[in-house]
DNA sequence: GCAGGCACTGTTAGCGCTAACAATTGCGTA
DNA sequence: TACGCAATTGTTAGCGCTAACAGTGCCTGC
């Protein structure tokens, strides 16, 4: 009761008055030294715990010129893309031990992301996780003059940053190919925006698969993610001629196709087969229950972390590195048969 | 060329020498403090981005005890409603010069939101908001004895941490006398899981509406907020009789209900007219568009952050403070007129 | 019995910054 | 002419921690 007047948080020297050491053996105890007696450093945990001492980072991350704090800039986490990356890169994080700072860019122009990596890396982070799946915003880490560490996620292939990245085409081609061996013709698709790396790779793998299997490939229809741009498509597909099939580049646009088809009568899947990409909770309860390729988001932000931390921890830059993690397909009702009635 | 050759980043000594003034100068400058010559300011600013120098904020943090860093524990970000909440509050955070730092938890128990707190603590934040929808992680915050303030999004009502929250009861009460005026006798619901606040806050809204209007108040159902949990609720409700509408406390389980309404042949709004809440992107593009309720999370972010800077800044403890944003009503075609044939 | 080595602990010197105080200058005024 | 004061700048002393080096015993081997 008469020792504690100072209302501030105990530091280190108290510690070690109290344990009858000297500040140094403290910081051994705390960062687990070899050459420390059993009962020196019981006797540190003793006076620790009895203090509720915590170590300042501040002061550690002065000498140490580490933070343990890890950057994340990423695009609307509101959508269930990146929201999901980033919890699966802040879960991957915190079990290393290290904190994550956020920055979420409403717009993602490459003057954005310049901008937020040096806000980051003002703060002092030691590595920097770029969620940029748009070609602007991976070019503009290509020119990034940064000291720390970075990886990009769904947004390589380009420059020496290292990438992890779900493989969109070949999600593409196992829908593409799922559809043609319902027996369908060909697949049209409605295309995400053209700036967008994903909507790329889903477009290629879409267009090999078909050009694979020697079928026409069709103009593809391009919309901007969202239901509304989906629904806008799905009423300019109503009027295609002899269409059975269309692979929509997400499920939220596929969800305002569907709409569309709704609102127009035209059956899914009787009259024509639709499948989505993302694989997002609601899509299993679409009307119909949404065809669509899943991505393993968890297992995207576990990869990033870990390359990043290799470099962060060893304080080298091997180079270009990729990592592709593989995407799957889930088939719901939303895919059937082609109809018969267009063989005649 | 010849004066870099050590390559390690300029600290404020460098940028005092080439200006030709003292360190504390520099720090002067950099701090607006008021007595700085303007030529002298000009000179220091012109070394400053010769070298590209940036100060070293764990070096500022240890001196000032401020990081100028906020904390965020927040439940499961790949969900709408938090991760609307987190982006409102990150915006708002940056927009005042303040790091966001996160934490994520997959269980929101009183244990894990602790040990999150205590975690960012650690960090050093200045400051924590807390997204503690549920009544236990709420609870949590009570008996927490951080030294930084905290405070509570969609969870306070207790305790003397500050809150911020939506109208959840004013949200439903608008969203069933809307419903009742369509002639509908009375209104069904499917509530949230029972420890969530936001759910207990619709289902007290729901009750109290139909009360007031001197309507029968059905027993509701629970659902998890899933969409599988509001396709259950769905099924269940088809089998009472003289339903007419109903109430669902997000719009994902509204979904599910709406996939089983439809799987029975269910005419939505013909039979009965359904209501969500949530507003997320998709509802305008459901079949049919849902009737729902719209939250600001910006708003509720930028509340939020106000608050919490508001003591931050001021070192003081106000004490317990509550604001509550208000919810708007959104109508669409899945509410529409009791049906006539009911009536005979 | 003593050099050499090992295990353990303490001492010293910063990391890069800001706060507090000291020193200097220039000016107005008695 | 000299004093006081304000404006401006410099000097000093840490913030709390870790790295590097310097002991201090004690055991080993010859």
């Amino acid at each position: 009761m008469s020792s504690n007047e100072v209302r501030r948080p105990p530091v280190m020297a108290d510690v070690a008055q109290l344990a009858g050491v000297s500040h140094q053996t403290v910081s051994r105890v705390l960062n687990d030294h070899p050459n420390v007696r059993g009962e020196t450093r019981d006797r540190v945990l003793a006076a620790i715990d009895d203090l509720g001492y915590r170590r300042n980072l501040a002061a550690r991350a002065l000498v140490t010129r580490h933070s343990r704090t890890l950057g994340v800039v990423s695009f609307d986490t509101t959508l269930y893309g990146p929201a999901s990356t980033v919890y699966g890169i802040e879960q991957a994080a915190r079990a290393a031990g290290y904190f994550i700072s956020i920055v979420s860019l409403k717009t993602l122009t490459a003057e954005r992301v310049v901008e937020a990596v040096e806000f980051l890396s003002d703060q002092g982070v030691d590595g920097i996780v770029v969620v940029a799946p748009q070609r602007s915003a991976a070019r503009a880490l290509a020119g990034l003059s940064t000291h720390v560490p970075v990886v990009a996620v769904e947004g390589g292939q380009g420059g020496d940053t290292p990438a992890v990245s779900v493989d969109q085409a070949d999600g593409a081609r196992q829908l593409v190919e799922h559809l043609l061996g319902l027996g369908h013709e060909t697949v049209w698709h409605v295309a995400g925006p053209t700036d967008w790396l994903e909507a790329e790779g889903r477009l290629d793998g879409w267009r090999k698969a078909l050009t694979a299997a020697g079928r026409p490939v069709p103009d593809p229809l391009v919309g901007d993610w969202s239901p509304r741009s989906g629904y806008d498509a799905g009423r300019r597909l109503a009027e295609v001629p002899g269409l059975t099939a269309v692979f929509v580049a997400n499920d939220q646009m596929a969800l305002g196709l569907l709409r569309a088809f709704t609102e127009l009568r035209i059956q899914v899947p009787g009259q024509v087969s639709v499948a989505g990409f993302d694989d997002i909770p609601e899509a299993e309860f679409f009307n119909p229950p949404l065809t669509t390729v899943q991505q393993d988001f968890g297992e995207v932000g576990r990869r990033s972390i870990e390359i990043l931390l290799r470099r962060v921890e060893s304080g080298e830059d091997p180079g270009y590195e990729q990592s592709v993690v593989p995407a799957r397909l889930v088939i719901r009702d939303s895919s059937g048969r082609a109809a018969r009635a267009k063989q005649n």
